[in-house]
RNA sequence: GUGGUUGUAGCUCAGCUGGUUAGAGCGCUGGAUUGUGGUUCCAGAGGUCGCCGGUUCGAACCCGGUCUUCCACCCCA
């Protein structure tokens, strides 16, 4: 019996307009990628669950799409584990592959697996789906794109600056502008931590820090102390909570704050440097923005956090993110190679697009010239002038049968088609063929021996 | 994973307190118009009311389950 068909959750179709949309920003994105000197690999959209499981928390293994080992996979399990019911130790029995759930490990295990053949400092650019188990919701989906750009054996903070620089030419060729690029070091809330004294919550810390323009001064406190983190820990904290003015300003008191802390301090240097070289480099765009706040990632990143949040007024997480990870590699057996990436949003970009009707105009025209048919013979002249238009580079297209025009013409208008061309019984006596305007309605008539005229009208 | 929300024609949505044959706009098909689209007019097609079960004389409407949508958590692009 016929069943309705549909699609797993938070999964998606694309119409013909929508992809040429996602084109649109995958092509800006690709483009800027390698005018930065970024060059592409791929990796599968599968790996062992060894090389993802334990790498983005417990949070992210609850995340990671599991995939059912081949055959008789419960023979594997011996009777006592199975009556256990324990979830966490039957999985790795039953399944032995996971989806990639981001671009960044695998990419980690791909430097390790290839140290040898890669020139350093190695900067590669990836543009592929990832996978993960999450409740949808608006921006939020169970497989998505990631678009991400990654430097790795250079521990140079000219990175941390040209990547912002990508960020701003990715938005501004996008022709979205006031996207603000958040910046943060971890080091700076390492330092925090030690100087408030809660160097060994520093996770909870930031967590909850992390959520201050969500939940408020009082909202953060309280789960800070329901975390464990003692009361006058967090008073010396408090004047986090009201940092403002401007990046200098804000890293001034910063700097006050942690003078006490060496990794603290040095958090705040790299900040300056960044944000001095920003300033004077200049962005034409985004706004870049310190944000102590900033605590996405923690369980990799060791400097600069990055963090793109859309325009105001556009309701959005965030459309972008990265961060410096001194020690990725170090989990594959690989020590010392220092990496720091940024990664697009393509999917919530797309998004932000759309609200903003940023997309060009003629972004979904799938042909620019429709002719139409008469019949047989006009059809077959039709055909023949339809492959000059196609070798001439246009996208052409021939109505594949003689039906009403009425009909033919709404075909074109409902493909967008912007010239239609008519070549009937008349035409065909004259050896011409006319050319109608679908906007202005005006008509031209031009020779059949000579349609390179109507060519470079285009 | 927790709590809530949504689902009716291809699309956007009405549908009263449970009561006969479930409606509209847009779109689609045909016609006015066999060589001229967008506007207009006329006609028509199209729905197991997400799915399964229950209550009831009777369910789109009430109840339970399930799937889906969106939202808030968690987390995150």
């Amino acid at each position: 019996m016929a069943q309705k068909p549909s699609i797993p959750k938070g999964t998606r179709d694309f119409t013909p307009s929508e992809v040429a949309k996602r084109n649109y920003i995958f092509d800006v994105v690709k483009k800027h990628f390698q005018i930065f000197g970024f060059q592409p690999i791929e990796t599968p959209s599968f790996e062992n669950s060894e090389t993802l499981m334990g790498k983005y928390g417990d949070e992210g293994d609850r995340l990671i799409f599991k995939i059912l080992n081949s055959g008789d996979y419960l023979k594997k399990v011996d009777e006592e584990l199975y009556s256990s019911k324990n979830s966490t130790k039957i999985t790795p029995k039953i399944s032995e592959k996971a989806l990639r759930y981001d671009l960044t490990v695998p990419f980690a295990r791909y430097v390790v697996m290839h140290q040898n053949e890669l020139n350093f400092p190695f900067k590669r650019y990836q543009i592929q789906p990832v996978w993960r188990a999450d409740r949808p919701q608006k921006g939020r989906f169970r497989e998505f794109y990631q678009c991400d750009a990654d430097v790795v054996g250079s521990n140079s903070l000219l990175q941390e600056i040209e990547l912002v620089q990508l960020y701003d030419a990715v938005f501004t060729d996008l022709k979205l502008k006031g996207a603000t690029i958040k910046l943060n070091n971890r080091k700076i809330l390492a330092g925090i931590a030690e100087v408030i004294g809660a160097k060994d919550l520093l996770v909870d810390f930031t967590v909850a820090l992390d959520k201050l323009d969500k939940i408020g001064e009082e909202g953060v406190k309280k789960e800070m102390l329901s975390k464990g983190i003692s009361e006058t820990a967090i008073e010396k904290a408090s004047p986090l909570f009201n940092l403002s003015g401007s990046n200098v300003d804000q890293l001034q008191m910063l700097g006050e704050l942690l003078k006490d802390s060496e990794e603290g301090t040095k958090g705040v240097d790299e900040l300056c440097f960044i944000v001095e070289a920003v300033a004077s480099l200049g962005l034409q765009s985004c706004n870049l923005a310190i944000d102590v706040t900033l605590a996405r990632g923690l369980n990799y990143y060791t400097g600069a956090i990055f963090e793109v949040s859309a325009p105001k007024g556009v309701s959005m997480g965030s459309i972008g993110g990265g961060g410096r990870y001194d020690d990725l590699t170090g989990i594959f057996g690989l020590k010392d190679v220092s990496g720091v990436g940024i990664s697009f949003g393509l999917d919530r970009i797309y998004l932000v697009l759309e609200e903003l009707s940023l997309f060009p105009k003629a972004i979904d025209r799938s042909l620019d010239v429709l002719c139409l048919n008469f019949g047989n013979m006009e059809g077959l002249a039709a055909l023949k002038l339809t492959t000059v238009l196609r070798n001439a580079g246009i996208k052409a297209d021939l109505y594949p049968s003689a039906a009403k025009l009425n009909k033919q013409f709404k075909y074109a208008n409902s493909r967008n088609v912007p010239y239609v061309i008519l070549l009937g019984e008349q035409e065909l006596i004259d050896g011409s063929f006319v050319v109608k305007n679908m906007e202005s309605g005006t008509q031209q008539t031009y020779s059949i021996d000579n349609a390179q005229e109507f060519v470079a009208t285009l």
